[in-house]
DNA sequence: GGCGTCTAGGTAACCGGTTACACGGGGCGG
DNA sequence: CCGCCCCGTGTAACCGGTTACCTAGACGCC
């Protein structure tokens, strides 16, 4: 019974070599004479060897991973955005280190300094942290992508053009005859849903010029719909399409208002932002952007750096686009 | 404009001190003067000095992370289990180094060696590999646990008791007036699935004697769920429930069905298995697992092993509830 | 035969930490 | 005054790999 891992100096010894043979057979260098090879072959299979990445990385500078730190998501943007990195990862033989950001910024930090040396690249998503103070607690020299994060320009980024999906929506609705479009909007200080909101007030300005703007703060999470659908109907408000600021919030508003005997979309239509998969799912209308190319282009991006490849772009911005589905079909009497 | 990381060394050479002292510092240790302490975090502080976390490993045979091998699920079911595991990790200080699974079974073999020197345990979920095929691939010597895995029971596991599952499913079907229910199945080969069905039939006999049952090999996808459901409506066979592999299996069916009209659960009832969040959302009948819970057991079981505190359970066997939505309710005339 | 070249393989330094052990000096009891 | 102990600190070995550099022998050529 072996306690733990053999290592390269056992195989060495066995195979009548020394490590730097061994070695050389393992990473598959040229100058090793077919017998010698052999016996290190024999040599590591009757141990069992399996060689030790720690140390490997340790001497070669370079881990074949990358960090990954994201707040903590709801279910299926989660998985999606990790699925596409992984897929890109996977690809290129390196592994995901995880680190989600819950709660305070000082663990976070403390999160991604404890990353040195284990990784060779980070992604970072942190919508809601300032460009600075990420900045500052990047252990110095690794190469990072920040993704939906406040972006000085410094770094990498890959970012959603939230400002063309949310036009795209206003213009949608505006066209099929909406005119008392209601805003969701998502959490305080969030890089996107604050250009979502942004987007809105500008887009309704646009098409239906001296309608004030109606916004109800919200989050990203279905409850925020499902307030935001119940005070509306409440308070007796006239409005005949929401927007929200996510998928989520769109089905949590959705749930409601058809619950409540409401129309959708003959009185009231609703449009999400995100496309999770759930979406297509429930017919939801909404800005399609793509999220597991998301992580997947941060990858991709990545390694470019990592690579030295220095690219010049900055900001890959990705382009969302709209996806009508059921829940914002023909207009009938907009809800009292 | 520094390169890459200072060294313990630049921060030693910097205080005019050893590396031992700068070790003792960053580790917290009790022998040092306050003196040589303030000399060091100025020093560390005026470098941006880091520890690497690599080489701490090494010297430590530590590494604070834990291999995560999944195969490549669907949405929720993914994001949960692993939120379930770093929630669990992330309270003890841990990292999770993914790396998922897919494909065939060749590259999962070179992601589990190759996390040798990497983590500290891993947790394996492989539904489909057979027990020695798991084993032979581990590692030596690393605790490992495994989720919904065939086992020889030499392994600590996490399952979920499906039979218990499916039971109270069949029982609650049957006794709110059910009688032609029939299986949708899940993926050949896999266990859940495959435990699944047998529980069907077993619960089939028990409760409507006589009556052979009815099954649909199928997946774990809303394809399945879409395909077996038009199957059922073409072929005109008369049936009153479908109890389903898993959520989105019947998801899938449950959208086909109320799509050609057929009244839920007025004449069908529909059920599924996991409670994966979405369900609760679309009011399906359904055996919660707790999916999180399985991560973050696995992730308990795993930490117990690596620190030694040998557990005498092997197996920790997750007791599903059934949880009774609107899909199965009262039942009217069964679909012809 | 002498010498340059090429090949297979060995030696030891190095990656960046941790830590066992050694050491020097101050305080204290006898 | 001496021996002992404790405290703060330094030295160097070690974790498990990689690899620059060196060596020994085989071979070919003049």
């Amino acid at each position: 019974m072996r306690k733990a891992g053999a290592t390269i100096r056992d195989v060495a010894a066995r195979a009548e070599l020394s490590v730097a043979s061994v070695s050389r057979v393992f990473n598959g260098h040229a100058n090793v004479h077919p017998d010698a090879r052999e016996r290190v072959l024999a040599a590591a299979e009757a141990l069992g060897y399996v060689p030790h990445a720690g140390a490997r990385s340790l001497s070669m500078a370079r881990t074949h991973a990358v960090g990954v730190v994201i707040p903590d998501l709801h279910g299926e943007f989660f998985s999606e955005i990790v699925r596409g990195m992984d897929r890109e990862a996977g690809r290129r033989g390196y592994h995901l280190l995880l680190s989600n950001m819950h709660a305070d910024a000082e663990q976070a930090a403390q999160a991604m300094r404890s990353m040195r040396g284990r990784v060779d690249g980070m992604i970072v998503m942190a919508p809601g942290l300032d460009p600075a103070a990420v900045e500052a607690v990047l252990p110095v020299g690794i190469p990072a992508v920040l993704i939906a994060s406040p972006n000085a320009g410094t770094r990498a980024a890959v970012a959603i053009d939230n400002r063309a999906g949310v036009e795209a929506v206003v213009a949608h609705l505006v066209a099929t005859g909406r005119r008392a479009l209601v805003h969701v909007a998502g959490p305080e200080g969030n890089i996107d849903a604050t250009e979502r909101r942004e987007a809105f007030v500008e887009a309704l300005a646009q098409h239906l010029p001296g309608r004030p703007p109606r916004i109800i703060p919200g989050s990203f999470f279905q409850e925020a719909g499902e307030g935001a659908a119940r005070d509306l109907l409440a308070s007796g408000e006239r409005f005949d399409a929401i927007v929200a600021a996510n998928d989520m919030v769109a089905l949590g508003a959705l749930h409601v208002l058809r619950e409540a005997g409401v129309d959708v979309p003959g009185r009231v239509a609703v449009a999400g932002f995100d496309d999770v998969p759930l979406a297509r799912f429930l017919s939801l209308t909404t800005v399609q952007v793509g999220i597991d190319e998301i992580g997947g282009r941060a990858m991709t991006r990545l390694f470019d750096d990592i690579e030295g490849k220095a690219s010049d772009m900055m900001i890959d911005m990705i382009t969302p686009r709209l996806i009508v589905r059921a829940t914002t079909g023909a207009a009938g009497e907009p809800h009292a």
